[in-house]
DNA sequence: CGTACTTTTGAATCGCATCAAATCTGGTGG
DNA sequence: CCACCAGATTTGATGCGATTCAAAAGTACG
């Protein structure tokens, strides 16, 4: 279930997932592959991480539950690293689940910081990376401080989509979670905004699709 | 107003930021110093950023405007980096404003990156401290995710206080405004919660502190 | 002492959460 | 192929809690 890939399997990760190119040989030589099912948790809080994980297809999440017993999405990769500040933390801070049926590669941490100190143009990407995702959770933050299911779905349009287009990959349920809603109130929002003008939607294949509608200001 | 600094100032500096000390001797000899009046604006949205910014006194914060026009706070900091994701940017993404007067080292972008590529030390220290912000912020997320005002304030006393002791370190104003809520909100909240015994509060000093009390699962 | 801002309380309203239930969907196994 | 099941989608009714608007009292600062 974990085997190390050869070149061409190698190869073939690289063409799909890009990020993937500025990646030393040294750590590619000690990844594994994995694969799991939906549902299930391969980590919990308070495991010591012992890899950095990426993903290649499907989708891993990290999440919490709050005490009233809701779960809380804090991040969600169908394709590039998941958990990215485990490499500094002795323990998960959440769980780490998979949405579908996923695979993915395992970096053993160690390498992972050898690789880092090593190779200058590897740790220059993986940098990137951690500004793009604080910028990423930065607009999340904000999207969480509109009041208003209406604003936030608009917000995320605007931040996730390019062009006021969004191809939803996920169900609208999740999604509700993401905005920190109920499904209902999401479904209800959804409904409301298409009647009145602010938005259109359609389904292409099983993807929903979102087209924001300019309003003036 | 924007001297560069003389040994001794720096000493005065590092003490009193222990995080400066990982800086290599080619970005103190860069660095120049600015000292701005409460309510100033240093940067707009769309400024081409210049400068790493480093809050050594008052405090600093990331804002942006909701389309409503209530101010949303993104990033506080009143000692070390604000707005690290600039160093990937080309513009800013959010206003950058002094909530106080406040006292701020500016290192210039360019020596900033070649320091990075230069001194691994300092490398690893600011990936370290990108990993920090990426967890603070999903603490924030998982925060904004919660309904109802009690229990947003007592994840940030976890998340944020010590031992279930927390010294605010703004208004109650300026929190409610972090914690996504109106003050009216807030203060009403605090005020039942200390009436139903959640929660303990004293003034010591000007600070308000904040104790949980607390409560069977 | 006056001004600006924070803190506090009040009343009315609105939107979302909650609980409930029906319909629709895709996938499984008989 | 069809029956069945789990999950997603959708609609309805109700209540609570936060927003909003308003205003008073307290506090810091020049």
């Amino acid at each position: 279930m974990t085997p190390h890939l050869s070149e061409e399997e190698w190869n073939e990760r690289v063409r799909a997932h890009p990020e993937l190119a500025a990646m030393p040989q040294s750590l590619r030589d000690a990844a594994t592959e994995q694969q799991t099912k939906a549902g299930e948790r391969l980590y919990a809080i308070g495991d010591r991480p012992q890899f950095m994980l990426f993903v290649t297809a499907g989708e891993l999440r990290l999440t919490r539950r709050a005490q009233n017993g809701a779960e809380v999405i804090l991040q969600r990769s169908a394709s590039g690293f998941v958990a990215e500040a485990s490499l500094e933390t002795s323990r998960y801070h959440c769980d780490i689940v998979a949405a579908q049926s996923t695979r993915l590669l395992r970096f053993p941490i160690g390498c992972f910081r050898e690789a880092l100190r090593e190779d200058a143009a590897f740790q220059a990407a993986w940098m990137s990376r951690l500004a793009q995702e604080v910028r990423k959770l930065r607009a999340q933050c904000e999207r969480l401080s509109l009041h208003g299911a209406a604003e936030r779905i608009e917000h995320y349009i605007e931040a996730e989509g390019q062009g006021g287009r969004l191809e939803l990959r996920q169900s609208r349920k999740s999604w509700a979670a993401e905005l920190g809603l109920t499904h209902e109130a999401l479904y209800r929002a959804l409904a409301t905004m298409v009647r009145t003008g602010r938005l259109r939607t359609e389904m292409q294949g099983d993807r929903f699709v979102l087209f924001a509608c300019p309003r003036k200001h």
